[in-house]
DNA sequence: CTTGTAGTTGAAGTCAACTTCAAGTCAAGT
DNA sequence: ACTTGACTTGAAGTTGACTTCAACTACAAG
């Protein structure tokens, strides 16, 4: 039987889908807090749903912790944030994936032209000059790939 | 003066971009191999360095060094890859890119569509959902974002 | 009150792809 | 021959985001 609104950590994990130790880890950080029982078990807010799904989907879009860590800094402090709050955050995402995109693209472009002549050289493909700005962003897409066959 | 057509280790990190410590660490790898001096130097053949741009582009793509261990190993054992070879082991990069495009396109467009509401449900968000395949997908765009900031 | 599941801690381990370090050796120009 | 810069090695360190471990404690149902 619940004694109150609190969620156990184990409730956070599985409403989350984050593990227990994922938890204890960022509340170590400062991204997530908890009260604790008299015994010392956390017990959280259920707005820290929310604020773990802000989490998740910047995770997704590709901030670091040290990012989201300060964008929830940004959060008011005394009053639990509103839909404009989580709103105002997640809009500069867009432009990060436009670029993330682009940048893709660009790359692929590039292979397409590419592929034909199997030259690799170090002096004017854009796949491998290390000096070539966007070869570099291009090297964004390092990585990624590690996730994206993750799901299987 | 060089004594033949060989490179030194310090020759090779110049023009291929890689550090002397990562040419030595694929080296233990098995992804590049050198011959020795009689005091113990390396000394790389020319052909080091299309193999070494090979990698740099794979990386590029999002290749783990795995993968490109794998897909070196697919090439012919006695001759000097041509460039008909270099081309083969480039060719199914494009899907990949591909996949990577789409992916992190889905997640923009869902994003689109949840800014306004500033939702970020755990149920319904597809940036927040841990069960969806396209989020995990999506999740795919974690770390990009690092290596983009890189350049500055 | 007993039992079993779920929770607690700090420290250490994991992964990938390297880099850094210390202590010493080699190669080449003068 | 000497000097100097480049090279050698194995071991340990780095980064980020966690996970795993061991040993122990709390909570709630029956």
């Amino acid at each position: 039987m619940r004694a109150t609104d609190l969620l156990t950590v184990g409730e956070v994990a599985q409403r989350s889908g984050f593990a227990p130790s994922a938890l204890r880890f960022y509340e170590r950080e400062g991204l997530v807090s908890a009260t604790r029982t008299s015994g010392g078990q956390r017990r959280y807010q259920r707005s820290v749903l929310r604020r773990l799904a802000f989490i998740r989907a910047a995770r997704n879009i590709g901030l670091s912790l040290d990012e989201i860590t300060a964008a929830l800094a940004t959060l008011p402090d005394g009053r639990t944030p509103t839909r404009a709050d989580w709103a105002r955050l997640s809009r500069s995402w867009r432009s990060r994936l436009d670029d993330q995109i682009k940048a893709l693209t660009r790359l692929r472009d590039g292979l397409e032209s590419c592929i034909g002549c199997g030259c690799l050289s170090l002096k004017v493909c854009a796949f491998t000059n290390p000096d070539d700005r966007a070869a570099r962003a291009g090297a964004g897409a390092a990585f990624l790939p590690r996730l994206l066959r993750e799901p299987d």
